[in-house]
DNA sequence: ACGACAGCGCATCTAA
DNA sequence: TTAGATGCGC
DNA sequence: GTCGT
């Protein structure tokens, strides 16, 4: 089974685009962020998150708070009118309370906290049009310097560590990745991104993924089967696509010891994985991996994959060429795509493989289908619970012999049920959803009107995916090597 | 007041 | 060589 | 920054 999935990455937030170029986020069902009623603090919001960012010594923690309060606000379908107010929603605290007090007081916000900080001028902080005055001249330095790392980090694969290496060598835009000063400071794995980055900087249309999709069909014949369910995110840098194989590996279980305990120490142990159903060490091997064998290279002579980015057993990533229709609506045929890709013309994504067994498939769709958010709610509901939740699915602490127990993958439905929550639509399962309905910050203490608004919405849209529940008939055995026709 | 805030795959480095 | 540790990105 | 202990 095969399936396309769009995932959300990061690119939706909206700091990560400077001021000047700033777009709107794309269609909204109802008037939140862009311009809804407190489009003005949420843009002040979204410069204080911007300025944790900046900050030296920065704490996600601190960002990620800003994020929250930034998603409780744009929740919200009428005008914030007290800090307090949005306080009682969860998720935001006494300083950030203070700062949306401040805010709608129109005075300038003095952080209690003594350090740090040039004082906001006292030009209003509403300042509709966002410009903050005073601060920019001396921060003007370190405004560029933000713009720099955030535009490198366009680049998949380079994070904030790689992108601040090469702005302090000196690089100064993403096209200068390619030259050898800065482009031999990238791993091999980013050397390829970046040599493709300009290929690749828009983000992902769902038509896109379709097309990819498509154009993996004919992996049905023997490894998969096709499977359309495809996840309606609105934007997202990668392809991602989930083939469930036929192989049935021992799992992993999750690495850390006992559960609520609240002290797990957990080294990492070194990796191994199966091929075929023999674990061996990464190091050797990599590329006799089913995934690779049936998968990956039959693409490359397709003229569908172009590079490799990094590959395991589980999960493979390079670089994918969109595929095109040529006039008359067909597709271009393989010679034609190996043409165009020897010219280094058309379309490329970063395409991401997962390959997952059968009885892993709902754990991995979640997985790849939810935000942060909103896998962190749902690892807590399972901790909750006594149980572990991850990509394979939920495993039971078992105190007598302290490990883990495997206990269910499958489907999403079921998953779901067992956590006591109802089917949540891979759509709602972000947080550029966020709008309309209620604030859906991190669960409150208790929370029990948000679940039941989300089961009113999702016993609704529970009905039409069906798609998981049908099995079908697969394909047993270890799929044949590039059996493929066209 | 203080610590947690997710956890893991793959690449690469280090040491045996 | 390779088991184990660490870095980085996600 | 926020939350829970």
């Amino acid at each position: 089974m095969l399936s396309v999935v769009l995932r959300q990455t990061w690119a939706c937030s909206i700091t990560r685009t400077p001021p000047h170029v700033r777009l709107r986020l794309g269609p909204r069902h109802s008037s939140t962020s862009t311009s809804g009623p407190n489009y003005d603090l949420i843009q002040l919001l979204t410069r204080y998150k911007a300025e944790a960012e900046a900050s030296d010594a920065r704490n996600p923690y601190k960002v990620r708070a800003y994020e929250r309060a930034i998603k409780v606000v744009a929740g919200m379908d009428e005008p914030v009118r007290s800090g307090g107010q949005v306080k009682r929603l969860g998720g935001v605290g006494d300083r950030i309370a203070k700062r949306i007090d401040a805010f709608i007081a129109n005075v300038s916000y003095v952080p209690t906290n003594t350090t740090q900080k040039t004082q906001r001028s006292h030009t209003s902080a509403v300042a509709d049009n966002g410009s903050d005055d005073g601060k920019d001249e001396h921060k003007d330095k370190g405004a560029c310097s933000q713009y720099v790392i955030h535009a490198l980090q366009l680049v998949p694969g380079i994070g904030r560590t790689r992108a601040e290496t090469l702005y302090h060598a000196g690089c100064t835009s993403l096209s200068d990745l390619i030259k050898p000063e800065f482009f031999d400071l990238l791993t091999p794995a980013q050397q390829i991104c970046a040599r493709f980055a300009g290929c690749m900087n828009s983000t992902v249309t769902l038509e896109e993924a379709e097309s990819v999709h498509v154009a993996l069909a004919f992996l049905s014949s023997h490894a998969t089967r096709p499977d359309t369910s495809r996840r309606n995110q609105p934007s997202s840098n990668d392809v991602t696509l989930l083939i469930v194989h036929p192989f049935e590996p021992a799992l992993k279980p999750p690495k850390d010891s006992y559960d609520s305990a609240q002290k797990p120490p957990k080294p990492r142990p070194t990796q191994f994985y199966a091929v075929g159903d023999t674990f061996v060490h990464f190091s050797q091997n990599v590329h006799n991996t089913a995934l690779f064998l049936d998968v990956v290279s039959p693409l490359e002579s397709r003229g569908l994959i172009v590079a490799n980015i990094s590959g395991g057993p589980q999960r493979w990533r390079g670089i994918v060429r969109i595929p095109e229709c040529v006039e008359g609506g067909e597709w271009e045929g393989r010679a034609e795509r190996l043409s165009q890709i020897r010219d280094q013309r058309g379309d490329y994504r970063r395409l991401g493989i997962f390959f997952v067994p059968k009885q892993c498939q709902g754990a991995a769709r979640i997985v790849l289908t939810g935000d942060i958010e909103f896998l962190r709610d749902v690892n807590s509901r399972a901790h909750r619970l006594g149980l572990r939740f991850d990509e394979y699915g939920l495993w039971k602490w078992i105190e007598g012999e302290g490990k883990w127990e495997f206990l269910y993958g499958e489907s999403e439905e079921v998953i779901f049920g067992e956590l006591g929550m109802d089917y949540v639509h891979p759509a709602r399962r972000n947080f550029t959803f966020l709008s309309g309905e209620r604030p859906r910050g991190r669960p409150k203490k208790n929370s029990v009107d948000d679940q039941s608004t989300d089961s009113a919405c999702n016993r609704r849209s529970g009905v039409d995916l069906v798609e998981t529940a049908q099995p079908g008939r697969r394909k047993r055995g270890r799929p044949r090597k590039v059996p493929l026709q066209e």
